[in-house]
DNA sequence: CATAACCGGATCGACTTGTTCCGGTTGCCT
DNA sequence: AGGCAACCGGAACAAGTCGATCCGGTTATG
Protein backbone atom coordinates (compact mmCIF):
# COMPACT_ATOMS: atom_id res chain seq x y z
CA UNK A 1 0.00 0.00 0.00
CA UNK A 2 1.46 3.37 -0.71
CA UNK A 3 2.19 6.11 1.52
CA UNK A 4 -1.08 8.31 0.41
CA UNK A 5 -3.17 4.87 0.69
CA UNK A 6 -2.49 4.72 4.14
CA UNK A 7 -2.83 8.55 4.42
CA UNK A 8 -6.63 8.33 3.47
CA UNK A 9 -7.32 4.72 4.79
CA UNK A 10 -8.38 6.14 8.40
CA UNK A 11 -11.68 4.74 9.95
CA UNK A 12 -11.99 2.18 6.95
CA UNK A 13 -15.96 3.92 6.79
CA UNK A 14 -16.24 3.66 3.55
CA UNK A 15 -16.48 7.46 2.04
CA UNK A 16 -19.43 8.73 -0.01
CA UNK A 17 -18.78 9.20 -3.10
CA UNK A 18 -18.54 12.64 -3.50
CA UNK A 19 -16.04 12.46 -0.55
CA UNK A 20 -13.45 10.04 -2.66
CA UNK A 21 -13.74 11.95 -5.67
CA UNK A 22 -12.53 15.13 -4.11
CA UNK A 23 -10.52 12.93 -1.73
CA UNK A 24 -8.57 12.17 -5.45
CA UNK A 25 -8.21 15.38 -6.67
CA UNK A 26 -7.22 17.00 -3.73
CA UNK A 27 -3.94 14.32 -4.17
CA UNK A 28 -4.03 14.95 -8.14
CA UNK A 29 -3.49 18.67 -7.06
CA UNK A 30 -1.18 18.36 -4.79
CA UNK A 31 1.07 16.50 -7.04
CA UNK A 32 0.36 18.85 -9.79
CA UNK A 33 1.21 21.43 -7.62
CA UNK A 34 4.68 20.06 -6.39
CA UNK A 35 5.42 19.59 -9.49
CA UNK A 36 5.21 22.83 -10.85
CA UNK A 37 6.19 24.82 -7.89
CA UNK A 38 7.92 23.03 -5.64
CA UNK A 39 7.61 22.41 -1.97
CA UNK A 40 6.79 26.08 -0.96
CA UNK A 41 3.34 25.77 -2.01
CA UNK A 42 0.24 26.73 0.53
CA UNK A 43 -3.22 25.01 1.28
CA UNK A 44 -4.69 27.31 -0.75
CA UNK A 45 -3.14 26.71 -3.99
CA UNK A 46 -3.86 22.93 -3.27
CA UNK A 47 -7.58 23.60 -2.74
CA UNK A 48 -8.04 26.57 -5.43
CA UNK A 49 -5.88 23.75 -8.17
CA UNK A 50 -8.51 20.73 -6.92
CA UNK A 51 -11.40 23.12 -6.84
CA UNK A 52 -12.80 22.12 -3.13
CA UNK A 53 -13.03 24.02 -0.03
CA UNK A 54 -10.07 24.35 2.81
CA UNK A 55 -11.99 22.31 4.84
CA UNK A 56 -12.69 19.46 2.49
CA UNK A 57 -8.60 19.52 2.67
CA UNK A 58 -8.52 19.01 6.28
CA UNK A 59 -11.26 17.08 6.97
CA UNK A 60 -9.09 14.30 5.07
CA UNK A 61 -5.72 15.14 6.60
CA UNK A 62 -4.07 15.92 9.11
CA UNK A 63 -2.19 18.55 8.13
CA UNK A 64 -0.82 19.78 4.45
CA UNK A 65 2.81 18.89 5.46
CA UNK A 66 1.45 15.42 6.12
CA UNK A 67 0.00 14.85 2.42
CA UNK A 68 3.20 16.59 0.81
CA UNK A 69 4.95 13.99 2.56
CA UNK A 70 2.97 11.16 1.81
CA UNK A 71 3.11 12.15 -2.10
CA UNK A 72 7.09 12.42 -1.75
CA UNK A 73 7.36 9.16 -0.19
CA UNK A 74 5.89 7.16 -3.29
CA UNK A 75 8.72 8.78 -5.48
CA UNK A 76 11.51 8.64 -3.14
CA UNK A 77 10.48 4.49 -3.41
CA UNK A 78 9.91 4.51 -6.89
CA UNK A 79 13.37 5.97 -7.21
CA UNK A 80 14.97 3.20 -4.57
CA UNK A 81 13.31 0.56 -6.56
CA UNK A 82 14.86 1.93 -9.86
CA UNK A 83 17.81 1.97 -8.52
CA UNK A 84 17.75 -1.82 -6.76
CA UNK A 85 16.63 -3.23 -10.34
CA UNK A 86 19.49 -1.70 -11.97
CA UNK A 87 21.74 -3.44 -9.99
CA UNK A 88 20.30 -6.42 -11.01
CA UNK A 89 21.32 -6.11 -14.72
CA UNK A 90 24.02 -7.86 -15.75
CA UNK A 91 26.32 -4.75 -17.63
CA UNK A 92 27.46 -2.18 -14.77
CA UNK A 93 27.73 0.72 -17.29
CA UNK A 94 24.54 0.46 -19.45
CA UNK A 95 22.55 -0.88 -15.90
CA UNK A 96 24.11 2.35 -14.70
CA UNK A 97 23.25 4.92 -17.95
CA UNK A 98 19.72 3.90 -17.57
CA UNK A 99 19.22 4.48 -14.23
CA UNK A 100 20.91 8.01 -14.39
CA UNK A 101 18.38 8.59 -17.36
CA UNK A 102 15.60 7.83 -15.38
CA UNK A 103 16.62 9.03 -11.87
CA UNK A 104 17.21 12.61 -13.64
CA UNK A 105 14.12 12.75 -15.40
CA UNK A 106 12.19 11.74 -12.65
CA UNK A 107 13.99 14.48 -10.34
CA UNK A 108 13.82 17.15 -13.39
CA UNK A 109 9.77 16.23 -13.67
CA UNK A 110 9.05 17.34 -9.95
CA UNK A 111 10.18 21.18 -8.47
CA UNK A 112 9.24 19.86 -5.18
CA UNK A 113 10.89 16.50 -4.94
CA UNK A 114 14.30 18.45 -6.20
CA UNK A 115 14.26 21.05 -3.83
CA UNK A 116 13.05 17.83 -1.20
CA UNK A 117 16.38 15.90 -2.18
CA UNK A 118 18.56 19.32 -2.30
CA UNK A 119 16.83 20.12 0.96
CA UNK A 120 18.61 21.90 3.61
CA UNK A 121 19.17 20.40 7.61
CA UNK A 122 15.77 21.10 8.21
CA UNK A 123 13.43 18.28 7.04
CA UNK A 124 9.87 19.19 7.67
CA UNK A 125 8.80 16.30 6.13
CA UNK A 126 10.37 13.58 7.50
CA UNK A 127 11.60 12.43 4.59
CA UNK A 128 15.55 11.46 5.90
CA UNK A 129 14.58 7.62 5.99
CA UNK A 130 13.38 7.27 3.15
CA UNK A 131 16.15 9.50 1.32
CA UNK A 132 19.09 7.68 3.46
CA UNK A 133 17.70 4.39 1.84
CA UNK A 134 17.88 6.11 -1.66
CA UNK A 135 21.32 7.43 -1.28
CA UNK A 136 22.30 3.75 0.52
CA UNK A 137 21.31 1.86 -3.23
CA UNK A 138 22.62 4.58 -5.76
CA UNK A 139 26.26 4.27 -3.61
CA UNK A 140 25.83 0.79 -3.98
CA UNK A 141 25.72 1.38 -7.76
CA UNK A 142 27.76 3.36 -8.40
CA UNK A 143 30.51 1.31 -6.69
CA UNK A 144 29.53 -1.55 -8.78
CA UNK A 145 30.65 0.41 -11.86
CA UNK A 146 33.70 2.05 -10.69
CA UNK A 147 34.95 -2.09 -9.98
CA UNK A 148 34.66 -2.71 -13.62
CA UNK A 149 36.20 0.21 -14.28
CA UNK A 150 33.90 2.25 -16.45
CA UNK A 151 34.07 5.62 -14.61
CA UNK A 152 37.24 7.81 -14.35
CA UNK A 153 39.17 7.06 -10.85
CA UNK A 154 39.86 10.39 -9.96
CA UNK A 155 36.25 10.92 -8.97
CA UNK A 156 34.49 9.68 -5.87
CA UNK A 157 31.14 7.82 -5.77
CA UNK A 158 29.79 10.94 -3.94
CA UNK A 159 30.67 13.21 -7.34
CA UNK A 160 28.22 11.16 -8.95
CA UNK A 161 25.02 11.77 -6.96
CA UNK A 162 26.18 15.79 -7.50
CA UNK A 163 26.72 15.62 -11.37
CA UNK A 164 23.39 13.87 -11.83
CA UNK A 165 21.36 16.22 -9.78
CA UNK A 166 23.47 19.22 -11.43
CA UNK A 167 22.41 17.97 -14.54
CA UNK A 168 19.12 19.35 -14.20
CA UNK A 169 19.10 23.15 -15.00
CA UNK A 170 17.21 26.19 -13.09
CA UNK A 171 14.37 27.67 -15.29
CA UNK A 172 16.43 30.57 -16.83
CA UNK A 173 20.47 31.54 -16.47
CA UNK A 174 21.68 34.64 -17.57
CA UNK A 175 18.41 35.74 -19.42
CA UNK A 176 18.10 32.48 -21.14
CA UNK A 177 15.22 29.73 -20.54
CA UNK A 178 16.08 26.23 -20.43
CA UNK A 179 13.99 24.15 -23.40
CA UNK A 180 12.14 21.09 -21.82
CA UNK A 181 15.00 18.62 -22.81
CA UNK A 182 17.60 20.71 -21.16
CA UNK A 183 18.29 18.12 -18.57
CA UNK A 184 18.93 15.19 -20.92
CA UNK A 185 21.66 18.16 -23.05
CA UNK A 186 23.00 17.92 -20.01
CA UNK A 187 23.29 14.63 -19.19
CA UNK A 188 24.52 13.62 -22.28
CA UNK A 189 27.53 16.11 -21.83
CA UNK A 190 27.72 14.82 -17.99
CA UNK A 191 27.82 11.09 -18.46
CA UNK A 192 30.75 11.36 -21.50
CA UNK A 193 32.66 13.68 -19.16
CA UNK A 194 32.49 10.54 -17.00
CA UNK A 195 34.93 8.41 -19.56
CA UNK A 196 37.72 7.10 -17.81
CA UNK A 197 39.83 8.02 -21.06
CA UNK A 198 38.91 11.51 -21.32
CA UNK A 199 40.69 13.60 -24.25
CA UNK A 200 43.98 14.97 -23.05
CA UNK A 201 43.44 18.24 -23.09
CA UNK B 1 32.70 54.44 -10.20
CA UNK B 2 30.29 51.25 -8.64
CA UNK B 3 26.85 50.96 -8.37
CA UNK B 4 27.18 50.99 -4.81
CA UNK B 5 29.40 54.17 -4.20
CA UNK B 6 26.71 55.61 -6.48
CA UNK B 7 23.84 54.44 -4.29
CA UNK B 8 25.62 56.25 -1.20
CA UNK B 9 26.75 59.39 -2.91
CA UNK B 10 23.56 61.42 -2.12
CA UNK B 11 24.08 65.00 -1.44
CA UNK B 12 28.10 64.81 -0.96
CA UNK B 13 27.77 66.30 2.21
CA UNK B 14 30.90 64.93 4.02
CA UNK B 15 29.62 62.12 6.41
CA UNK B 16 30.30 61.96 10.33
CA UNK B 17 32.95 59.40 11.03
CA UNK B 18 30.37 57.38 12.91
CA UNK B 19 28.07 57.27 9.60
CA UNK B 20 30.43 56.39 7.24
CA UNK B 21 31.88 53.20 9.40
CA UNK B 22 28.31 52.13 9.60
CA UNK B 23 27.47 53.09 5.81
CA UNK B 24 30.29 50.35 5.29
CA UNK B 25 29.01 47.83 7.77
CA UNK B 26 25.79 47.71 6.19
CA UNK B 27 27.48 47.17 2.72
CA UNK B 28 29.51 44.35 3.82
CA UNK B 29 27.04 42.93 6.04
CA UNK B 30 24.39 43.02 2.59
CA UNK B 31 27.01 41.56 0.68
CA UNK B 32 27.77 38.54 3.13
CA UNK B 33 23.76 37.78 3.73
CA UNK B 34 23.44 37.67 0.35
CA UNK B 35 26.67 35.54 -0.19
CA UNK B 36 25.44 32.98 2.40
CA UNK B 37 21.57 33.28 2.25
CA UNK B 38 20.33 34.09 -1.25
CA UNK B 39 18.16 36.41 -2.47
CA UNK B 40 15.47 36.35 0.08
CA UNK B 41 16.79 38.10 2.71
CA UNK B 42 15.38 40.60 5.21
CA UNK B 43 16.30 44.08 6.33
CA UNK B 44 16.66 42.63 9.80
CA UNK B 45 19.15 39.93 8.86
CA UNK B 46 21.46 43.00 6.98
CA UNK B 47 21.13 44.95 10.14
CA UNK B 48 21.36 42.49 12.30
CA UNK B 49 25.01 41.31 10.72
CA UNK B 50 26.26 44.60 10.62
CA UNK B 51 25.65 45.71 14.25
CA UNK B 52 23.28 48.73 13.58
CA UNK B 53 19.81 49.52 13.94
CA UNK B 54 16.97 49.75 11.04
CA UNK B 55 17.08 53.14 11.43
CA UNK B 56 20.43 53.56 10.13
CA UNK B 57 19.63 51.36 6.97
CA UNK B 58 16.68 53.19 5.75
CA UNK B 59 18.52 56.53 6.25
CA UNK B 60 21.32 55.73 3.89
CA UNK B 61 19.42 53.71 1.05
CA UNK B 62 15.79 54.14 -0.09
CA UNK B 63 15.14 50.74 -0.12
CA UNK B 64 16.35 47.37 0.85
CA UNK B 65 16.20 46.51 -3.06
CA UNK B 66 18.15 49.15 -4.15
CA UNK B 67 20.77 47.91 -1.67
CA UNK B 68 20.85 44.58 -2.75
CA UNK B 69 20.22 45.57 -6.74
CA UNK B 70 23.82 47.62 -6.57
CA UNK B 71 25.81 44.91 -5.06
CA UNK B 72 24.36 42.70 -7.88
CA UNK B 73 25.08 45.18 -10.38
CA UNK B 74 28.47 45.59 -9.35
CA UNK B 75 29.49 42.18 -9.34
CA UNK B 76 27.71 41.25 -12.78
CA UNK B 77 29.84 43.92 -14.18
CA UNK B 78 33.04 42.05 -13.05
CA UNK B 79 31.52 38.95 -14.77
CA UNK B 80 31.02 40.65 -17.75
CA UNK B 81 34.18 42.60 -18.42
CA UNK B 82 35.78 39.20 -17.56
CA UNK B 83 33.92 37.72 -20.49
CA UNK B 84 35.35 40.93 -22.46
CA UNK B 85 38.66 40.28 -21.58
CA UNK B 86 38.57 36.88 -22.53
CA UNK B 87 37.92 37.44 -25.69
CA UNK B 88 40.95 39.60 -26.13
CA UNK B 89 43.15 36.39 -25.45
CA UNK B 90 45.03 34.55 -28.30
CA UNK B 91 43.79 31.04 -28.21
CA UNK B 92 40.02 30.37 -27.81
CA UNK B 93 39.79 27.51 -25.53
CA UNK B 94 42.46 28.42 -23.44
CA UNK B 95 40.30 31.84 -22.76
CA UNK B 96 36.89 30.13 -22.28
CA UNK B 97 38.32 27.48 -19.90
CA UNK B 98 40.16 29.90 -17.48
CA UNK B 99 36.51 32.34 -18.23
CA UNK B 100 34.46 29.06 -17.22
CA UNK B 101 36.23 28.50 -14.10
CA UNK B 102 36.11 32.37 -12.92
CA UNK B 103 32.38 32.73 -13.96
CA UNK B 104 31.37 29.51 -12.11
CA UNK B 105 33.81 30.13 -8.95
CA UNK B 106 32.15 33.62 -8.78
CA UNK B 107 28.65 32.47 -9.48
CA UNK B 108 29.07 29.47 -6.75
CA UNK B 109 30.39 32.18 -4.18
CA UNK B 110 27.32 34.06 -3.96
CA UNK B 111 23.91 32.42 -3.13
CA UNK B 112 22.30 35.56 -3.86
CA UNK B 113 24.07 36.34 -7.37
CA UNK B 114 23.54 32.53 -8.65
CA UNK B 115 20.02 33.19 -7.98
CA UNK B 116 19.32 36.21 -9.16
CA UNK B 117 20.79 34.82 -12.34
CA UNK B 118 18.73 31.60 -12.00
CA UNK B 119 15.91 33.83 -11.39
CA UNK B 120 12.21 34.00 -13.07
CA UNK B 121 10.19 36.65 -14.72
CA UNK B 122 9.94 39.03 -12.27
CA UNK B 123 12.97 40.66 -11.76
CA UNK B 124 12.06 42.93 -8.80
CA UNK B 125 16.02 44.19 -8.60
CA UNK B 126 15.88 45.23 -12.27
CA UNK B 127 18.77 43.73 -13.12
CA UNK B 128 17.71 42.51 -16.86
CA UNK B 129 19.78 45.51 -18.85
CA UNK B 130 23.24 44.02 -16.60
CA UNK B 131 22.07 40.39 -17.28
CA UNK B 132 21.26 40.95 -21.08
CA UNK B 133 25.20 42.79 -21.58
CA UNK B 134 26.52 39.61 -19.78
CA UNK B 135 24.82 36.90 -21.79
CA UNK B 136 25.69 38.86 -25.18
CA UNK B 137 29.46 38.85 -24.20
CA UNK B 138 29.10 35.45 -23.21
CA UNK B 139 27.59 33.92 -26.75
CA UNK B 140 30.40 35.92 -28.37
CA UNK B 141 32.89 34.21 -26.48
CA UNK B 142 31.05 30.87 -26.73
CA UNK B 143 30.95 31.19 -30.26
CA UNK B 144 34.41 32.31 -31.17
CA UNK B 145 35.67 28.71 -29.07
CA UNK B 146 32.82 27.01 -31.64
CA UNK B 147 34.30 28.89 -34.23
CA UNK B 148 37.92 26.78 -34.32
CA UNK B 149 36.54 23.71 -33.01
CA UNK B 150 36.68 23.04 -29.92
CA UNK B 151 33.56 22.13 -28.25
CA UNK B 152 31.17 19.31 -29.27
CA UNK B 153 29.35 20.32 -32.69
CA UNK B 154 26.16 19.15 -31.13
CA UNK B 155 26.07 21.24 -28.78
CA UNK B 156 23.92 24.99 -29.18
CA UNK B 157 25.84 27.77 -27.41
CA UNK B 158 22.75 28.35 -25.18
CA UNK B 159 23.89 24.66 -23.92
CA UNK B 160 26.72 25.93 -22.35
CA UNK B 161 25.86 28.69 -20.08
CA UNK B 162 23.17 26.05 -18.83
CA UNK B 163 26.20 23.56 -18.35
CA UNK B 164 28.25 25.98 -16.90
CA UNK B 165 25.46 27.25 -14.20
CA UNK B 166 24.63 23.17 -13.65
CA UNK B 167 28.08 22.90 -12.35
CA UNK B 168 27.60 24.19 -9.05
CA UNK B 169 25.53 22.54 -6.92
CA UNK B 170 22.73 22.34 -4.24
CA UNK B 171 24.23 22.72 -0.55
CA UNK B 172 22.84 18.75 -0.58
CA UNK B 173 21.39 15.76 -2.38
CA UNK B 174 19.77 12.73 -1.34
CA UNK B 175 21.64 13.22 2.02
CA UNK B 176 25.04 14.12 1.21
CA UNK B 177 26.88 17.58 2.01
CA UNK B 178 28.70 19.33 -0.87
CA UNK B 179 32.50 20.03 -0.37
CA UNK B 180 33.49 23.64 -0.83
CA UNK B 181 35.19 22.37 -3.87
CA UNK B 182 32.39 20.36 -5.51
CA UNK B 183 31.89 23.06 -8.16
CA UNK B 184 35.45 22.71 -9.43
CA UNK B 185 35.22 19.06 -9.60
CA UNK B 186 31.59 18.83 -11.59
CA UNK B 187 33.25 21.76 -14.35
CA UNK B 188 36.24 19.39 -14.54
CA UNK B 189 33.73 16.56 -15.91
CA UNK B 190 31.92 19.12 -17.98
CA UNK B 191 34.77 20.44 -19.23
CA UNK B 192 36.28 17.28 -20.65
CA UNK B 193 32.38 16.25 -21.69
CA UNK B 194 32.65 19.28 -24.06
CA UNK B 195 35.15 17.53 -26.07
CA UNK B 196 34.47 17.25 -29.65
CA UNK B 197 36.07 13.60 -30.08
CA UNK B 198 34.37 12.22 -26.85
CA UNK B 199 35.19 8.63 -26.16
CA UNK B 200 33.20 6.07 -28.40
CA UNK B 201 30.80 4.64 -25.93
C1' DC C 1 30.02 73.20 25.16
C1' DA C 2 26.21 73.70 22.04
C1' DT C 3 23.91 71.59 18.46
C1' DA C 4 23.01 69.31 14.29
C1' DA C 5 23.64 64.87 12.74
C1' DC C 6 23.13 60.43 13.93
C1' DC C 7 21.79 56.18 16.47
C1' DG C 8 18.86 51.94 17.79
C1' DG C 9 14.84 49.64 17.99
C1' DA C 10 9.82 49.95 19.22
C1' DT C 11 6.00 50.35 16.33
C1' DC C 12 2.87 50.50 12.41
C1' DG C 13 0.33 48.47 8.70
C1' DA C 14 -0.10 45.34 5.30
C1' DC C 15 0.36 40.88 4.11
C1' DT C 16 0.72 35.64 4.34
C1' DT C 17 -0.53 31.14 5.91
C1' DG C 18 -1.94 26.92 8.61
C1' DT C 19 -5.94 25.56 10.73
C1' DT C 20 -10.69 25.73 12.72
C1' DC C 21 -15.52 26.35 12.56
C1' DC C 22 -20.15 26.58 11.00
C1' DG C 23 -24.41 27.38 8.23
C1' DG C 24 -25.98 25.30 4.24
C1' DT C 25 -26.12 21.22 0.97
C1' DT C 26 -26.29 16.45 -0.71
C1' DG C 27 -25.60 11.49 -1.25
C1' DC C 28 -27.38 7.31 0.77
C1' DC C 29 -30.35 4.10 3.12
C1' DT C 30 -34.84 2.77 4.35
C1' DA D 1 -40.02 9.86 -1.09
C1' DG D 2 -38.01 11.37 2.96
C1' DG D 3 -34.86 12.18 6.67
C1' DC D 4 -30.43 12.55 8.38
C1' DA D 5 -25.59 11.92 8.89
C1' DA D 6 -21.88 13.01 6.25
C1' DC D 7 -20.04 16.32 3.58
C1' DC D 8 -19.30 20.85 1.44
C1' DG D 9 -17.05 25.71 0.77
C1' DG D 10 -15.06 29.48 2.50
C1' DA D 11 -15.26 33.15 6.24
C1' DA D 12 -12.75 33.85 10.27
C1' DC D 13 -9.00 33.31 13.50
C1' DA D 14 -4.40 33.51 15.35
C1' DA D 15 0.26 33.65 14.76
C1' DG D 16 3.80 35.14 12.27
C1' DT D 17 6.72 37.99 8.84
C1' DC D 18 8.53 41.99 6.85
C1' DG D 19 9.32 46.66 4.77
C1' DA D 20 9.31 51.02 6.30
C1' DT D 21 8.66 54.97 9.69
C1' DC D 22 9.38 57.62 13.73
C1' DC D 23 11.22 59.44 17.86
C1' DG D 24 13.62 59.95 22.37
C1' DG D 25 18.28 59.58 23.50
C1' DT D 26 23.37 59.88 22.15
C1' DT D 27 27.59 61.59 20.03
C1' DA D 28 30.84 63.68 16.86
C1' DT D 29 32.32 68.09 15.52
C1' DG D 30 33.47 73.02 15.14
Amino acid sequence: MSAVEALFADGSTRLRADARRNAERLVAAARGALDEKGLDITARDVVNRAGVGLGTLYRRVPSLNALLAAILIDTLTEMTDLAIRARQEPDPWTAFAGFAEAYVQLRASSCGLHAALSGTDADPLDLALHVDRLREEVRHLVQDVQAVGAIRDDLDWRDIPFLLATAIPADRTIGLTARPDQWRRNLTVILDGLAPAGPGR
